[in-house]
DNA sequence: CAGTCGTGGTA
DNA sequence: TTACCAAGACT
């Protein structure tokens, strides 16, 4: 199939089957830039009420960059990947401080941007400033390595320089930007994970993973290793009215939210947790309550989780562990704090 | 380079 | 139920 009938045939496709979103007929980088910062490893389903609530509460990056870190992670409560939202405020900042509030034009100098990498990079450059650049990402490898018939794994950095030497000479001199949206679009309806649309694909002639019945084989790509337990034990501290919650402030999971008091343990137990901070708290607890395992499941870790409500007596002096990280909080500041999802449902449940 | 980092949807 | 995985980036 020749180059310039390959583009044609896609960009055909991509004007009758698109779906009209709200970052696509921009030339906006900010939109642009926020829209795949959010859709990093985010189905556009699950990504696309946040693009509107950042836009409503951000309508620009000045508006982003000045806003309180906690502010911008409470926004991306429930989306995941929250370095992602950080990284989203770094760069604001870095936009407004260093580039007067307009975003570089180039791969590389959008490169250096925090959060933005080769994908983001060449999508901005693309999609806002017509850079005749491929866009690679996961639907963009999987269609490649099915009409291809490239077994390479997707996952190396030699598979990096393998798909993109292709694709760079795929990509047409006119309406690069059109072609590489529309090469995404065409993984994410058509050339699909599980169960590709190959009857009405129109490449399905030419495609090799078509002829060789290899759909389920390509791409090649290497198994994510074993999930790992975790077992956290929360207490749910409430001293009238209040909650006692604390900052997850070093690197990891969640990372920069709010979550109450964790005795991490080293496996499953029915028991209640024991050891120094419950022996500091025991005098003054008037309730104790506990409910059922809750699992919660990240892409790499298993959390089994269970809620221990304690009811503490108003003494002056806070026992030495609620002070050294957290403090109390009113219903209304907790319901502003930026919680993980398996926090902020528990407390839906039980608190709120 | 391998490990880390969320959440929700699908088969 | 289990496994996979979605418009990746950072360390």
């Amino acid at each position: 199939m020749q180059k310039q009938g390959f583009a044609e045939k896609l960009l055909l496709w991509y004007e009758e089957n698109h779906r009209p979103l709200p970052w696509r007929d921009t030339r906006d980088p900010y939109k642009i830039w926020l829209s795949e910062i959010i859709l990093q490893q985010t189905r556009v389903d699950q990504g696309l009420p946040y693009y509107q609530k950042f836009i409503s509460r951000y309508p620009s990056v000045k508006k982003l960059a000045d806003a309180p870190e906690a502010d911008v992670l409470r926004t991306w409560q429930g989306l995941g990947y929250y370095s992602r939202a950080r990284n989203l405020l770094k760069c604001a900042r870095i936009i407004v401080s260093e580039y007067q509030g307009f975003f570089p034009s180039g791969y590389h100098d959008l490169l250096r941007l925090p959060g933005v990498g080769p994908y983001t990079a060449a999508a901005i450059a693309s999609f806002a400033f017509e850079e005749p650049v491929a866009v690679l990402d996961g639907n963009v490898f999987r269609f490649t390595a099915r009409f291809f018939g490239i077994d390479t794994d997707i996952t190396t950095t030699q598979a990096g320089r393998e798909f993109r030497e292709i694709l760079s000479e795929l990509l047409p001199a006119k309406h690069s930007s059109r072609f590489n949206q529309a090469l995404m679009e065409f993984g994410a309806l058509v050339c699909t994970p599980k169960k590709p649309e190959c009857a009405t694909c129109v490449f399905n002639v030419p495609c090799f993973a078509r002829q060789n019945k290899k759909q389920n084989i390509l791409p090649v790509k290497k198994k994510a290793k074993p999930s790992t337990n975790l077992y956290f034990n929360y207490l749910a501290i409430r001293q009238g009215g209040h909650l006692w919650m604390a900052l997850r402030d070093s690197p990891g999971i969640w990372q920069g939210l709010y979550e109450l008091l964790l005795i991490e343990g080293e496996e499953k137990s029915i028991h209640l947790p024991t050891g120094p901070v419950m022996s500091a708290l025991q005098p003054h607890i008037v309730r104790l309550d506990f409910d059922e395992e809750h699992l919660h499941i990240l892409s790499h870790r298993n959390i089994h989780a269970r809620f221990y409500t304690l009811v503490i007596n108003d003494v002056k002096l806070l026992p030495e562990p609620l002070r050294q990280k957290g403090r109390f909080y009113t219903k209304e500041e907790v319901g502003r704090l930026p919680k993980p999802i398996l926090i902020d449902k528990y407390l839906r449940s039980r608190f709120f």
